[in-house]
DNA sequence: GTCTATATCCGGATAGAC
DNA sequence: GTCTATCCGGATATAGAC
């Protein structure tokens, strides 16, 4: 029997999950400590612990949580099945919803750069973002395919395609988060002047 | 006055380099511990430090061993002043570099991952990695520029059509070490056939 | 349920012999 | 120049009071 309503654990357990998303964000998940953590929460050690039980689970808790509201938006968009969507207009969709989901955070990119670099040596980790990633993939194979169905000339199969426009988002994080001089509106519109003369882009 | 040569040394210092680089890659740079490096060095603690004074200067040491043979073609390719170079052509050179300097490595194409990850948070690094985009990214304009000069049309200012084409090989990079599933061939095919369709190939 | 204080461990770096 | 043994700081996780 919880002494404290299900609501205040919730509560809690976001912000302990926040603090601990801005604290990984401005180190990197080794140097910050689990102490930091503590103090950016404003609890206790105890009281963390009672929450997430290890700095690992921890870890994976904050990796989920920066992805789960841009994940959110896949199904949304895969339900659009009224009508193909051009792939420019995907690729505006996505961008945009990156833009709103996670450019918002505290050092949202580099905290997602991060989270690469710790999947890559982390297999807890890289479960979360290889389903990301085919989860991207997998909208923009929809899209792809649609468009093809639809009588479009596509230069070369869904799948490969799809790959390639993930590719190009996650440059744009890479770029954005290690030099951090990359316009989203130039990036996107070149991006999209390209689709378009390759025939894929809202008059193809 | 030194008891053992120059050459010596510095194949010492490659050995100690090449031990750092392979555990550095196989559990990244924070769970690889200096006791890790030195057991794969063959060597003892003493001469590793007497080589590289800390953990960080070894880190950064890797991260420039593992661009350098690749950042080393940038110059000659700028020097490849003769004729315009299509930038489908600079496309399958750059990436052909790539698939020579850098795959081959134990791990190659995550261990750029794991620096990556490590230079977001991480000044040192950061610097090592912004000097190969910005060089990669000079070499893509300046295709790009003389290709235009040529009196062939871009869709898009040369600078920017560079950031996205370098965010084209990173994507592979990301998702090559996340994923594991991305056949390089299909993946320079897709994007070379965009690059044809949209002006930029050979016959473009 | 939450706090403080601390046990325990581990990793980086060094000191001194050879 | 190189090796072994060791020191020291810091980080995670817990124990026990309230």
């Amino acid at each position: 029997m919880p002494k404290i309503s299900e609501e205040r654990k919730l509560e809690r357990s976001l912000q302990i999950l926040d603090a601990a998303r801005r604290c990984f964000a401005e180190k990197g998940f080794h140097r910050a400590s689990m102490a930091d953590v503590i103090r950016e929460s404003g609890l206790s050690a105890g009281a963390v612990y009672s929450y997430y039980s290890s700095k690992e689970e921890l870890v994976a808790a904050v990796a989920k949580s920066v992805f789960s509201a841009y994940e959110a938006g896949f199904e949304e968009f895969a339900d659009r099945q009224h009508g193909p969507v051009s792939p420019q207009q995907a690729v505006r969709l996505l961008a945009s919803r990156a833009m709103t989901e996670i450019a918002p955070l505290t050092d949202g990119f580099r905290m997602v750069m991060t989270i690469w670099g710790e999947a890559a040596n982390n297999p807890d980790l890289r479960e979360i973002v290889q389903e990301i990633i085919r989860g991207l993939r997998s909208v923009f194979e929809g899209v792809l395919a649609r468009w093809r169905d639809a009588g479009h000339e596509l230069p070369g199969d869904p799948a490969s395609l799809a790959v390639l426009m993930v590719s190009v988002m996650q440059g744009f994080v890479v770029q954005q988060s290690l030099v951090g001089d990359v316009d989203v509106d130039a990036y996107l519109g070149v991006w999209c002047r390209l689709l378009q003369a390759a025939g894929l882009g809202d008059e193809g």
